[in-house]
RNA sequence: GGGGUGGUAGUUAAGCUGGUUAUAACGCCGGCCUGUCACGCCGGAGGCCGCGGGUUCGAGUCCCGUCCACCCCGCCA
């Protein structure tokens, strides 16, 4: 066995040592970064968790047959080193923290060589995203991502501590579950013991956390794990971490307020940045009007300026008919947009599409006088409107869409705003903003059935102020929603719950959901808002969307140790994949040829 | 389900309007080198050009299909 392990301990981490450590003896684990072979002299570049520290083979400190280990030295190799910490005897390397100093070794150890590596270990690396998902455990050594994991780690911790302190009582609520057709599609698992049955990965533990509120827990908590089979996207994973709470006896503003102190913790504890409170609050309305989506960046201004009423006696005939027609006419002024060229202005318009707007009509501001295809239709009142009430400037570019339906024009413009926001450079990448969207809309129209849909979902408190308008209005039912967004990304969601039998079932009537299919899907929390349910209501965190902010990822993929594909698969697994027959049978499951 | 970008040595990329033996850098292998730090110098190996079909005298290049990765729309109570 070797002296490394049995007698020589790890002594210091690698990217730890400093000048005042000189002198000393340093025993040093971690893989060769970097080889630098002069012949005589050997010098690695030896990293772990730690960082990175120079350590010197030559023939006067080290023996013969260690000097020939030495030679053989590649990178990713696995080696223990045994040496006295040294003032450099060449130059320092200002690049390195531990640049001053260097390990002259007397005792190498190879514990494990390696293969030729598909991707270099550095911060930046060139290769692809699906070299390095193959080869995630190679990606994982590069120091961008340990510090991303690390992060995470110490963001975790914080939420304990802090939660902990506020008198929460941390639980684990069930993996194999019911399933609950609402919402996400759910994975499903199938039970052997009773056969043609399924479990349901949790999409969130909501149900179970609101359960322990009647259970008496009054505050609880819990970081974990939850699954959704829908198509992914960047900040989109088929499993992805949330930390969830729920709480007794509160209003909106008590939860809000428990949040905000977890943010400030967080971002005072990993970012030294101490967030404002508390998070300025705007309700879903307003968040709409001025920035056409419900999670608006607000490092920037350029908020919407709405045309609808200007563009009724417009000369400009899109405008005049949109307007006429019930439609929304809106828009903004992007600052310094006048720089644009054609081609630019062009990808907007491609830009506003996808969003299914028609189109965007433009006019710029250049030596006191309006061009592009809308400035022959600014009249005495847009030109008010754009000089006056929005302050558009020599240089601006004004940008307006216009839709007969009015959610269509609001978001490509939100969208717009957004997009350009970042094109412009208006927002600062080292800002952080904050805004929680209160008061959500019950009910939407679902597009396909017509039917009405639950927007958050069906347990949301409608405002006591609205309960009559359940049967009336219900389009016009607010709730007690909430959602907390951070540079104009959805970090988290909750609201206040129905803990009241009878406001549920009007809830489940207006959803078109029976008493029958509600006591099916539903039955154990209906029966127990029957036994003295407390008034309560909660949130949950987006935990990977917070890590990413956090570290300035632009994929949640990155702070995330093992993520999968867009096409929810596992590159390095190779899950899902198929199974033995006798496992299906055992199940009592056969597969459809297709 | 729809739209877009990409796939060429181990890796990252170049390869024009189709035309000799498909380039380069890093990595890898061999040699030299006692102060480098992305060490340097000399030499070498390494390719089903994602896969399948088509057009053509000739395809990495053009066409059709398909798979994979990423971005976006839909979807995500």
């Amino acid at each position: 066995m070797s002296r490394f392990i049995t007698e020589w301990k790890k002594s210091h981490g690698a990217g730890e040592l400093r000048i005042e450590d000189a002198g000393q003896t340093a025993v040093l684990m971690g893989w060769v970064d970097a080889v630098r072979n002069h012949g005589g002299t050997i010098f690695i570049d030896l990293r772990d968790r730690f960082g990175v520290a120079q350590v010197v083979f030559d023939g006067a400190s080290l023996g013969e047959a260690d000097m020939e280990v030495a030679k053989g030295l590649r990178q990713e190799y696995v080696v223990a080193v045994r040496g006295t910490i040294q003032k450099r005897a060449g130059k320092p390397n200002p690049k390195l923290a531990t640049g001053e100093v260097e390990v002259v070794s007397t005792d190498l150890e190879l514990f494990n060589r390696s293969l030729p590596m598909p991707f270099q270990v550095a911060d930046e690396v060139d290769a692809k995203e699906e070299t390095r998902l193959k080869y995630r455990f190679l990606d994982l050594r590069r120091p961008p991502l340990r510090k991303a994991m690390i992060l995470r780690s110490e963001a975790a911790r914080l939420a304990r501590e802090y939660f902990a302190s506020q008198g929460f009582v941390e639980f684990d609520t069930p993996i194999l579950t019911k399933s609950t057709p609402e919402g996400a599609r759910d994975y499903l698992v199938p039970s052997r013991v009773n056969q043609g049955t399924f479990f349901a990965l949790p999409q969130s533990p909501q149900l179970f956390k609101q359960l322990l509120q009647v259970s008496g827990y009054e505050r609880y908590y819990q970081i974990c794990r939850c699954f959704r089979d829908e198509d992914l996207r960047a900040d989109r994973q088929p499993e992805f971490t949330q930390i969830d709470l729920e709480m007794s006896f509160v209003d909106p503003d008590d939860v809000m307020t428990t949040a905000d102190g977890m943010i400030a913790s967080m971002f005072a504890g990993l970012k030294n940045v101490e967030v404002p409170l508390p998070i300025p609050r705007i309700t879903y309305e307003q968040a709409m009007t001025r920035f056409g989506v419900d999670n608006p960046d607000v490092r920037f201004g350029m908020e919407l300026i709405d045309l609808t009423d200007l563009a009724k006696t417009s000369g400009f005939q899109v405008f005049k008919s949109v307007a006429g027609e019930g439609g929304l006419v809106t828009g903004m002024v992007a600052s310094g947009g006048a720089a644009f060229s054609r081609k630019e202005v062009d990808a907007l318009t491609e830009f506003v599409k996808t969003y299914g707007a028609g189109g965007l009509a433009w006019t710029k501001r250049a030596d006191g006088k309006f061009t592009g295809p809308l400035a022959k239709f600014v009249d005495e009142a847009l030109e008010k409107a754009l000089l006056h009430d929005a302050g558009m400037k020599d240089g601006d570019l004004a940008l307006f869409v216009a839709d007969r339906d009015a959610s269509v024009a609001r978001t490509a413009a939100g969208r717009l705003r957004g997009h350009l926001g970042n094109k412009l450079s208006l927002v600062n990448p080292d800002e952080f903003g904050f805004i929680w969207v209160t008061d959500f809309p019950m009910f939407e129209r679902d597009e396909e059935t017509g039917k009405l849909v639950a927007m958050h979902h069906p347990f949301t408190s409608p405002n006591s102020e609205d309960l009559d308008l359940l049967s009336t209005d219900p389009l016009k039912v607010k709730t007690r929603a909430y959602d907390i967004v951070i540079n104009g990304q959805e970090v988290g969601g909750g609201s206040i719950r129905i803990h009241d039998r009878k406001v549920q079932s009007q809830v489940f009537e207006a959803l078109g959901i029976g008493e029958e299919e509600a006591g099916r899907k539903f039955g154990f929390l209906l029966e127990a808002l029957s036994y003295g349910a407390p008034p309560h209501g909660g949130l949950a965190f987006g935990f990977d969307r917070l890590v990413a902010i956090l570290v300035g990822a632009d994929s949640i993929r990155d702070v995330i140790a093992f993520p999968k594909t867009t096409r929810a698969a596992c590159l390095m697994t190779e899950a899902p994949s198929q199974v033995d027959t006798e496992q299906l049978t055992e199940l009592g499951i056969g597969l459809i040829e297709k």
